[in-house]
RNA sequence: GCGCCAGUAGCUCAGGUGGACAGAGCAACGGCCUUCUAAGCCGUAGGUCAGGGGUUCGAGUCCCUUCUGGCGCGCCA
């Protein structure tokens, strides 16, 4: 939408400089913006108000003199005007809306998508939670930020493979295979004490208990040592299935389960140290080996390797990121909990110490959800191990629901997720509000087959009988979707397509009250459907990339 | 103590990289269905953008500072 009239833009600001009345040679980037304010048009530009101060005239002059150099061949402008402080308003003539609804039949299903990404190979991880009990409303956030990024990356030409890290090593999984070895003893009448900081929930005994039905009480003989590891290979696997079911039911699916254990067998984290230490920033004291992470802004150095010998789950973890870098990634993101934002730093660090390139790893940090019913907050304590799973949101208010409004916020904005105004089914629910709004265009279209007109009519429609200024500002709103996914991408923002999605659907409510499309004049009627049918295209996009279903009925 | 993030209408939140008089949606009140889904639409209100300073033609947005809230600052992961 944004593109003819730059060109126009240009063209003026260069003939203007060429005939000596604009002194400016490079210009600013030219920023046209939508206006707030329907009366200051539909593009407006500020370029006027850059220039002003380098071309010693009042904004105003400015703009009057680029505007007398407008030459819009095409007749894409209806009008142009100085407003304001020497803003440049432009209005586009009915013909170029016209244009642009072709356009978009056109392009058919990719419509919104581009290639700006260029097949960059772009890794993102997240969730990458411990496997050591269920997911709970905190992972659910970052689960589907992380989904809904690989598929807005996607949507924009990248090349994205989604990872998940499995942190199936260390201190964890050793408590994890203890506690169960505890609750499976407990079941087969024996005392084998429950550690101190070990697992309570009551889902470790479900896990001992399928461990008992599977494998019997023959593990009873394992020496205490040999029982502990068992269980927590065991365990970890039982629970890492689990997980792999929540995300199947949130419609997350990962390319790539990485496991740290692996990482650790293959040398990858001993390698890493040596690389670091190589580098020269890897030091011995009080028995430990530190990561100089200070020489690069680090407010501490860290540990790579505990008094005891063991790697620190930070060696494992720059292992890893070593790993994404090696396996040819140009973008590396990293979907993180807020309360990690301190590794931020440290990790890049690494990375920079290693030679790697720091900037090309960004982290997405993902505040906490806090739960709402009953305008009622839902406590949620960790130590008391009563949180509200993943699964039971799900269960409760439905895939979809859940992804729109674990998407609605910023995600490094707190959000509050209600749960009764997730369930419900009505406007106010905006996630139904957008998917009715689809629901409502196939209906329409349902009525217009009994009528004789199907999609195929509606392809040859005639864009030039919708005159009506509703009619041209839906198909200005449907024009502005491929400028929102690419803002999205390329901040990292996915929220902004939810925002789009409203609005897109309140135009299309309000025009559809106000407007019968399937009157008796047939051809104004095609026109229509040619015009809501790219309105539910837009719409059906949008949602893809968001990861959620846009069902012709409700 | 140091660092990061936040503070916008009664509530939940937007404010595409500094632009025009600060925007939605809830909640409240009043209207609209013999016609394509009323699971919808229309109308009415609300603000010292936490406070104070600064930068500039212009600040919710950038800088400094104070206050308030959250989170970090482990040889935990």
């Amino acid at each position: 939408m944004k593109k003819p009239l730059e060109a126009l833009l240009r063209d003026a600001c260069e003939r203007a400089t060429k005939g000596g009345e604009l002194l400016t040679t490079t210009l600013p980037p030219l920023l046209l913006t939508v206006p707030k304010e329907p009366e200051h048009g539909d593009l407006a530009s500020n370029l006027a108000l850059v220039l002003a101060r380098s071309e010693r005239r009042p904004p105003p002059a400015v703009a009057e003199t680029i505007v007398r150099h407008l030459d819009d061949r095409d007749g894409i402008l209806a009008s142009v005007e100085i407003a304001g402080p020497g803003f440049i308003n432009f209005r586009f003539a009915p013909a170029y809306w016209w244009a642009l609804l072709r356009d978009v039949e056109v392009a058919g299903e990719a419509y919104g998508r581009s290639a700006i990404g260029a097949g960059r190979k772009v890794q993102l991880e997240f969730v990458s939670a411990n496997p050591t009990g269920p997911l709970h409303v905190g992972h659910a956030r970052g689960a589907v930020t992380g989904d809904a990024l690989a598929r807005l990356l996607a949507a924009t030409g990248h090349d994205v493979a989604r990872e998940y890290y499995v942190n199936d090593a260390g201190n964890q999984i050793a408590m994890l295979g203890a506690s169960t070895y505890a609750r499976y003893a407990e079941r087969c009448g024996r005392a084998v004490p429950f550690p101190e900081d070990g697992y309570r929930g009551d889902y470790v005994r479900e896990v001992a208990a399928a461990i008992l039905a599977r494998e019997g009480e023959r593990l009873m003989q394992l020496d205490p040592a040999e029982a502990s590891t068992y269980f927590g290979d065991a365990a970890g696997a039982i629970l890492l299935d689990a997980i792999r079911d929540d995300m199947a039911a949130l419609a997350i699916d990962f390319d790539h389960y990485v496991s740290e254990r692996r990482l650790r067998a293959e040398g990858a984290v001993a390698a890493t140290i040596a690389a670091l230490e190589k580098a020269g920033y890897v030091y011995e004291a009080d028995g430990a080996r530190w990561f100089r992470s200070t020489a690069f802004g680090d407010d501490k150095d860290r540990p790579l390797v505990k008094t005891g010998g063991e790697f620190t789950y930070f060696a494992a973890d720059v292992a890893y990121h070593r790993a994404k870098y090696a396996a040819g990634y140009e973008r590396i993101i990293d979907v993180w909990g807020a309360d990690h934002h301190g590794h931020v730093p440290r990790m890049k660090a690494a990375m920079q110490a290693l030679g790697l390139d720091p900037a090309r790893l960004e982290v997405v940090l993902v505040q906490i959800v806090s739960l709402t019913r009953h305008g009622e907050p839902v406590r949620m304590g960790k130590r008391s191990g009563e949180f509200v799973t993943l699964r039971e949101i799900v269960d409760e208010v439905g895939a979809d629901a859940t992804r729109f409004f674990l998407l609605m916020r910023k995600s490094d904005a707190q959000l509050e997720f209600d749960l009764d105004l997730a369930k419900e089914r009505s406007a106010e629910n905006p996630v139904f509000y957008v998917q009715y709004a689809h629901a409502r265009v196939a209906s329409v279209f349902r009525a217009a087959e009994a009528t004789g007109l199907d999609r195929a009519a509606a392809t040859a429609g005639d864009p030039t009988r919708l005159t009506e200024d509703d009619e041209l500002a839906l198909i200005r709103r449907v024009a502005q979707f491929p400028e929102v996914v690419e803002g999205a991408a390329l901040e990292l923002e996915p929220h902004r397509v939810v925002f789009f999605l409203m609005e897109l659907a309140g135009d299309f409510h309000r025009y559809y009250n106000r407007t019968r499309i399937l009157g008796d004049d047939r051809e104004l009627a095609a026109a229509r459907l040619l015009l809501v049918a790219n309105v539910q295209k837009t719409i059906r996009a949008g949602l893809g990339i968001l990861g959620i279903a846009a069902p012709d009925t409700m």
